[in-house]
DNA sequence: AGGCAGAGTTGAACATAATCGAACACCAGT
DNA sequence: ACTGGTGTTCGATTATGTTCAACTCTGCCT
């Protein structure tokens, strides 16, 4: 195979897994992996993939999948799932206001895809996810943030207070009964404060890690949230705490992902005989 | 079997393949590997295939079916010349209006990055791969058009319309002295347009492919536009016609492009001495 | 939390293999 | 003898593989 035939290969394999290893594409090219860094740097250079440690992923869509960067892989797994918990909790949903961070972009990623439903966000990523699929979204607008890719500044702000949503769907960064939802950049804090102005329904998605946590800006105190879905790891303290201040907690586990999951397939096979 | 019959039947075969080896050729026609080489330097010099190390490959690179990235491939070689070319025009600018498009996709990717740079757009590509890089961003906001994702929709027009800027680059689908820089979707050209409305140099970057080309809604008249980038694959009398309306038309070629690499990095060299 | 060890990954440097093109020799047809 | 095509040789270039010290990540231990 021609050298230049293989980056072609390796930019679509890359396109296509969103994410892959190093090694991976060493074995199915039967190449060394050092060749593949080559081709992997030289693809970075010109600007069609970004090296990640151990691989590579696409460039624009670098949180969709796992493997893009440390942060995005850490409680990946506890992050889909609570990503698949909350996705039925919003089965219905005509409107809605989504936040930002990974566990919003898992969420997006699992949402089943409605042509009905609108949808309005900050996050480049989640307008990404949702824009190649058939969602109406709306992006805020305004100042990109650089590491995040978020919309924020004052525009960011007016834009998402300008519709009016059935349900918001937020990430947090730190999660507790006293300082309610609170998020590491104020910025950010603003506009997503911003969206849940006209929502009829809160909704937080957070791994347990992320309970008892306070960051620095509180963007929604724990009362005004309806529901919270987290994952076993949560401190089963901090729960009853929140959920005395009236907010619903929900704690997914497997067990009952799967029990969905089977539900689910079985529905959809009734649904298409 | 004839010199000229051969070639034509390499030809068959680089076409059939996409990509094949030089090697390969010279087992199956029995000829040397020297030969094989003179005829594909030949082709090549006649515009029928492009060499590469090892091989050559069709011209139009390959058709893969990788959606978004299948496209950005297209005359890629040529669009990141152009963009290169055009990336040294706007040396200097501060702020910048960019437009939609894989090849200013492509001038994302290449624009030297400078903190004191201010970049307004539409597209969510443009914005991510500028975003993660030390470039201000701000995004037009609004409607996301599904399979392009651009910001479309009046807000985006507003949003657009509110920013002063030195410079616009901006691509097109279709560039011609009757009709003008034209797009396909007028959704975008309507944000484009307004893009345009407040600056003060217009940049259009479109490889050869499309001149003389006319798509449903123009942008803009050639009139208004500054200067033209594109390379030596453009129809020669539309690129008179459009200089004779008053447009400058700047055609990349790759040795040009060569002598300014060389004349940067010697600069670079002679800049960290 | 924080430090530490070990596994895995990286890129530089060097070695090897493949490929390239220039130059020259050869050949057939004119 | 001239021309166009071809094969061969050889130094230069390019691609690839290997080794190794430095680095990164992760999980374990405190």
């Amino acid at each position: 195979m021609l050298a230049v035939e293989r980056r072609l290969k390796v930019l679509e394999r890359v396109a296509e897994d969103q994410a892959i290893e190093v090694s991976t594409l060493a074995r199915d090219f039967q190449v060394s992996e050092m060749t593949i860094r080559r081709d992997l740097r030289r693809l970075e250079r010109d600007g069609f993939v970004r090296r990640t440690y151990g691989g590579a992923t696409t460039h624009l869509v670098r949180t969709f999948e796992v493997g893009a960067n440390a942060r995005t892989l850490r409680h990946a797994k506890e992050k889909r799932l609570i990503a698949r918990c909350a996705a039925e909790l919003t089965v219905g949903v005509r409107s809605m206001f989504l936040g930002i961070g990974t566990t919003v972009e898992h969420f997006a990623r699992l949402l089943p895809v409605r042509e009905d439903l609108m949808v309005i966000t900050p996050s480049l990523a989640v307008a990404s996810l949702l824009g190649t699929r058939n969602v109406r979204v709306i992006i805020a607008g305004g100042l990109v943030r650089q590491d995040e890719l978020t919309c924020i500044g004052a525009s960011a702000v007016e834009a998402v207070r300008r519709y009016n949503t059935d349900t918001a769907v937020i990430g947090a960064a730190g999660l507790s009964a006293r300082r309610g939802v609170t998020e590491l950049d104020d910025r950010d804090a603003d506009v997503i404060r911003g969206g849940l102005e006209r929502t009829e329904r809160i909704i937080v998605i957070a791994d347990g890690t992320k309970f008892g946590n306070v960051a620095m800006s509180t963007v929604v105190p724990v009362e005004q949230v309806s529901v919270i879905v987290t994952d076993a790891s949560a401190d089963p303290d901090e729960i009853t705490r929140i959920e005395s201040a009236g907010c619903e907690v929900v704690v997914c586990s497997a067990e009952t992902a799967a029990t969905r999951a089977a539900r689910n397939a079985a529905r959809e096979i009734r649904g298409s005989a």
